[in-house]
DNA sequence: AATGGAAATGGTATTCATTTTCATATAGTG
DNA sequence: CACTATATGAAAATGAATACCATTTCCATT
């Protein structure tokens, strides 16, 4: 596996102690373009022959939610799914059912109205999960553009 | 348990057949004036006499879930709460973390955003999540105001 | 370089919501 | 009433996530 920037990210990382398994999830983390889950990630260090234990990789991985480095998504089964966070900012994502494929979307609109909403409605410390799923272009003109169940939500 | 509306929304859900166990569902979900669980809904008709499986609680839910009569969230751990739609139309929630009460939030904006983002990257079927939760003014005088850990999402 | 204690690791066992299976019961029609 | 597609539910399976805990490793200090 080739590393990008491997080396930026990680020293922008300031979690506990610089463990070889943190740096090798964080590796594989980089390297992957869309979402993961942690059973993938677990079975890519293995592949590398870095092994990392399962329960160090979703320690790993908690960690890196809390301090706000990753995304993370739920698949339609509620897995999780994560993907290094591109900058300081969290980002929402649209994810293609069918392929798997995900691409950031600009969600300055969501982020004010939720700062709205809490404030009006007298809540701290709000969080939010904005999810959207769909079928891509490329999914639509290949597959039978059957959707399946065909109930937009 | 008292039934506030029960007939009403049972006539307005056109499932396959009528039985006693969809009804007794239904009838608790109605009086349910917040999510609840598969399983605590199991409990609720069990506690009620009237005794659904665990099994048809959650194929019910299913296909309510299906036909756009409840929405749905999942808490911290990824369990499914449901809640009956007060509305034909989809409704989203703030959450209090402390209490677990929730209330509907007015989300025009966002439905907007959706479909402007959707159809601007040539998706079909678009589908979305949109959670938010918070401590809400209550819990916030009561507890020491800690916020657990503190980090906005 | 040696040390010591706190932090981290990871194999295994466990939890627990949700799904599958499949034998039986029932709604609903004629 | 008989008949059949449908629904039910007990039990077993599934699988992600966590708990446990003996062992290892990092790293500040001597
Ligand atoms: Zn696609
Ligand atoms: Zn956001
Ligand atoms: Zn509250
Ligand atoms: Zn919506």
């Amino acid at each position: 596996m080739s590393c990008r920037n491997a080396e930026q990210l990680a020293r922008a990382l300031p979690a506990g102690r610089r463990t070889r398994q943190r740096g090798a999830v964080l590796h594989v983390l980089l390297d992957c373009p869309d979402f993961v889950s942690a059973q993938q990630l677990h079975a890519l260090t293995t592949a590398d022959g870095i092994g990392v234990g399962l329960t160090t990789v979703y320690r790993t991985l908690r960690e890196l939610e809390a301090r706000g480095r990753v995304d993370v998504v739920r698949d339609d089964v509620g897995e999780r799914l994560y993907r290094i966070r591109p900058f300081g900012r969290h980002r929402h994502y649209l994810v293609c059912r069918a392929c798997g494929r995900s691409r950031p979307v600009e969600a300055d609109a969501v982020e004010a109205w939720v700062d709205l909403i809490g404030e009006a409605a007298g809540f701290d410390a709000v969080e939010h999960t904005v999810e959207l799923t769909g079928i891509c272009a490329t999914c639509r003109t290949d597959a039978p553009a059957v959707a399946d169940d065909g109930e937009p939500l």
